[in-house]
DNA sequence: TAGATTGTTAATCGATTAACAATC
DNA sequence: TAGATTGTTAATCGATTAACAATC
């Protein structure tokens, strides 16, 4: 790729380096707000501990930011990694459950900074239909074909129960929904082709601090 | 490692195998509710969707759970996984943020379940501090440290902002502290050696599917 | 120019997959 | 026993690290 140009994906980009952009976004955003104008991978390096090869690695992916003697400058390389992830592009969600998490994601998340829209919170608890969450009437979930079909939203959160998650998901893929961020235990990547799947398994996140506390008991 | 002896860490496990224990395990617990007694590594991989060479390298790794010609028995399997998780270990939790992930959380999580037990919540915000979550009276930050000395936790959840969880660590770690699940954007590990941090990145998480959504739409 | 640091190629390391003898 | 399936070794693949020529 022709320097300066502005990149995108280039050939296949590997998970691994995907997982870690936005937390290359993360410290450069952390920079920038310091007033740090340039800095070389060595020193970034140092900072997220991990290796200069390894910066220059994952981003000659994408481009080549930097310049030879100089390091990459901090702004120019926050705002590209900014749009190498799309957080300038806009998305349309709906949010499926409002129990404690789906609650706790819709007034949590800055949505905005990443270009979604909430268009629309769904439960199918009646005790919960009509209450309002961070500005938002929560919708009946018997409502929800209907609201896509008129509103065209192009992503799905997915705080539901499994069962529930399996039992909607193909109206939804149906409806236009190209991404899942599922909260769910429910696999949609086994049963769907062609849509991007971000899972969150918070119990499986906490398992695994488990067998690392564990593991760290035993070392001594 | 002898057949049959019950399997903890034999020397070193990779972080990947790691990260697939809580998904083995879960999917073991819905194959026993259904009443499936034996399943084979062939059978498994095809329903979580990767290679049974995987699976039985990854269990491998733990010990010889399985029996030639048979498969492996899905009570004994699972049990077993979560004694290797040490889902049956007892931890001693406190909390620190109150906000609206904090709240959730508390409220959310089945601990239990894991072998947690939440000692307790805090947060600095005096609106907060004395409200009533998942049947506990919110605590003021002030008395955290007073309270470590008195109730001993060893596992904190950080779901404050990434100043506070800095400000606090030190404390914590000279507290007892061993492990941390931390939501907040200040890298524990880069800090502090010999603890078990495991990191939830919600915003990070959100902007990786941002990029795939791109990348989808790139495609076509 | 001399020094610094990139972009990129080559070497290493680790993780996944394939193969198959062991054995239930 | 014959068939099935494991445990484990060997082969492959991919990701990380090291090295260095290019160049600002």
């Amino acid at each position: 790729m022709p320097k300066g140009d502005t990149a995108l994906a280039k050939g296949n980009v590997s998970q691994s380096v995907v997982r870690r952009l936005p937390r290359y976004h993360r410290f450069l955003k952390d920079l920038l707000a310091a007033g740090t104008v340039r800095i070389s991978s060595g020193d970034l390096s140092a900072k997220m501990g991990l290796t200069a090869s390894q910066i220059r690695q994952d981003l000659n992916c994408f481009g080549g930011f930097g310049q030879q003697g100089y390091g990459y400058n901090v702004k120019d390389l926050y705002e590209e990694i900014g749009r190498i992830l799309g957080l300038d592009q806009t998305h349309r969600a709906i949010l499926l459950g409002a129990g404690n998490l789906g609650r706790a994601i819709a007034l949590h998340m800055d949505f905005a900074a990443r270009g979604f829209t909430l268009l629309g919170i769904f439960d199918c608890n009646p005790a919960l239909v009509g209450m309002e969450v961070g500005g938002q009437t929560i919708l009946d979930s018997a409502g929800l074909e209907e609201f896509c079909a008129v509103h065209h939203p192009d992503v799905a959160i997915l705080c539901i129960p499994k069962e529930a998650a399996r039992e909607t998901a193909a109206m939804l893929v149906r409806r236009g929904i190209r991404g899942f961020w599922n909260f769910s235990h429910y696999d949609l990547a086994l049963d769907y082709e062609g849509i991007a799947v971000e899972n969150v398994h918070l119990g499986d996140s906490l398992s695994t601090l488990c067998f690392r506390l564990n593991a760290l008991a035993q070392e001594s």
